[in-house]
DNA sequence: TACTCGACTTGGACTCGATCCAAGTGCTGG
DNA sequence: CCAGCACTTGGATCGAGTCCAAGTCGAGTA
């Protein structure tokens, strides 16, 4: 994925070494970190890079749609770089982790008009909870 | 819904006046409400009381399944009291103001089995997402 | 290559929502 | 009416995230 880094070059992002490892972190494995993952992941690959980087750019990564924003409780923002091909999340009730989804349907049909109260209804998030194998396991 | 304050009773709890005013502060009117914002209305009842109590009520009709939690985004968790008609949420993007909808179909029955993981899949929280018309306006 | 300047980074202080805890209070069953 | 213990209190604490002034360094220019 360095196309991410080229597409970030094209934007006129100054490459810096802290935003390249940060987009490295990021394209490493498509997990759901928390921007303190991140940092720990990033820490490894550059001592001195700062948490306010790592927020700084995980916050420019995903106002420019390169990544999204996951909060789905009140713990700790998740960022899924998978932001370019559409699912859902399934959620651990227990330890938070998060999975990608594709159910079938779409459920922004499924919504009439009589229920969108004059909103202009433009995105679905659907997120499934439960109990994950390793939880119920325990 | 003074049912409410049935239930808890018939659940063994202990009836105190700072229990009695969150549950009429919930009742009061169908929106949905911050942590801090029931405290606020609960203050005006029942000067007293505490943040603390206000978050353990809270908390305690959660876990009875008589209010919902709502995180749709990382500002504060909003608490909904319309938890025995099962609902999705309708959020304005600019306002963060929320309604209830109700979409047709089951969502639930759109994860086939390949797409769960070993999970319990044992819930499932929809949120549309989109502009309100007041917000359009301006 | 060297220079320059403003975009970027830093780290520590701060905010905000939420939780914890030890001490005090007051329901409720007997 | 009493006593025991569930409940409440408020202040400390926590954890995620944001802010800011000062320092750094990437990259366009000469």
């Amino acid at each position: 994925m360095s196309d991410l880094l080229e597409r970030l070059r094209g934007r006129g992002w100054r490459m810096t070494a802290q935003r390249r490892v940060v987009a490295e972190v990021l394209d490493g494995d498509h997990v759901h970190l928390t921007a303190d993952e991140v940092h720990t992941r990033a820490v490894a690959k550059l001592p001195e890079i700062s948490r306010a980087t790592v927020y700084n750019t995980l916050g420019e990564l995903v106002s420019l749609g390169e990544v999204l924003e996951v909060a789905t409780d009140k713990r700790a923002k998740r960022y899924d770089p998978n932001a370019h091909r559409p699912h859902h999340h399934l959620v651990c009730a227990r330890c938070g982790a998060i999975r990608d989804v594709h159910p079938s349907g779409n459920p922004l049909a499924d919504l009439p008009d009589s229920e969108r109260f004059g909103f202009t209804v433009s995105d679905v998030e659907v997120t499934y909870r439960g109990v994950c194998p390793d939880c119920a396991a325990a």
